[in-house]
DNA sequence: TTTTTATTAAGAATTATTACTATATAGTAT
DNA sequence: ATACTATATAGTAATAATTCTTAATAAAAA
């Protein structure tokens, strides 16, 4: 399908990474490289770690922490950290923005181009070197609205 | 000056929440309060507690976190939660976005008055309840762009 | 294949934050 | 002003997320 040439293309740049940086191709980094990117709602490490046990029943969380990071390191994913809960990741790097629930700390995505085109406020010109920019929408979500007298 | 009736204003809304919620209003809770409206930069639990710790020797981190949670809880100051930081607080409740630092992690905040009064897309109108619509512009602040070569 | 070097698993250590508990304090009634 | 009662505090212990340490292992280079 769609969805495997998309991971597939992400592979192969994957790799390609490795190579140009000197980063080993071993086989946990492949796994948890796949785990991200299949994923859709942000998982934390300890979740993608949990994800993966059943296949590496050996795979420590470490290595799962120290993946990501360097996977962050060369902008292969982003790390999402919003509210005071555990950093979350995302393998989706194209331009988006997020919907965050305050309650079931759900993330969801959306785009918006009108908003990526805008240009920004003058002030924000001396500031430095821009690399993202982003609109984060807090709130409760559906879901949580609807069970407003759970537990 | 122009300051110092701003902080007595919200010393004033404050103490009025305190009345009408039970609240008690202590000294520590005062100080807290004080240090986090006049502070600029956003400071963390740790942050506030150090400045305090000249004038209350005595005073716990237990104490600032806690107090910091209230505040928020009362809609008094905001948190603020960027990179894979500690949490940070903000007395600035008007609406406003964040340049942040992904080297130094400094938040320095801005306007954007354009941005505050647009539409969103109509895929946010289904997701549930939004509370606050917040920018997040993430980069190396100019400072740290001159010492590229420290450390 | 052998060597070199980075990576791993496991558990210890660290850091931010929260919980516990005896004492102290604010707010209120006396 | 004093006493009373509920809440808040300091100090410390506990918890949770993340990072560090180290000996063993696996990937890439020779």
């Amino acid at each position: 399908e769609d969805e495997t040439s998309l991971f597939k293309a992400k592979l192969k740049e994957f790799k390609q990474i490795c190579k140009e940086k000197g980063i080993k191709l071993t086989h946990q980094r492949m796994q948890i490289f796949h785990e991200i990117t299949i994923s859709e709602e942000h998982p934390s490490a300890e979740e993608i770690h949990k994800r993966l046990k059943p296949r590496l029943p050996m795979i420590s969380l470490d290595t799962v922490y120290r993946t990501l990071s360097i996977l962050e390191q060369y902008g292969i994913i982003a790390r999402v950290q919003v509210l005071d809960d555990r950093g979350r990741f995302d393998a989706n790097l194209t331009p988006h923005h997020h919907l965050v629930c305050t309650k079931c700390k759900c993330i969801q995505d959306f785009y918006w181009p009108v908003f990526n085109d805008m240009e920004l406020p003058p002030e924000t010109g001396q500031w430095g070197k821009i690399n993202s920019t982003h609109v984060e929408i807090r709130g409760i979500c559906e879901n949580c609205m609807k069970n407003k007298y759970d537990s």
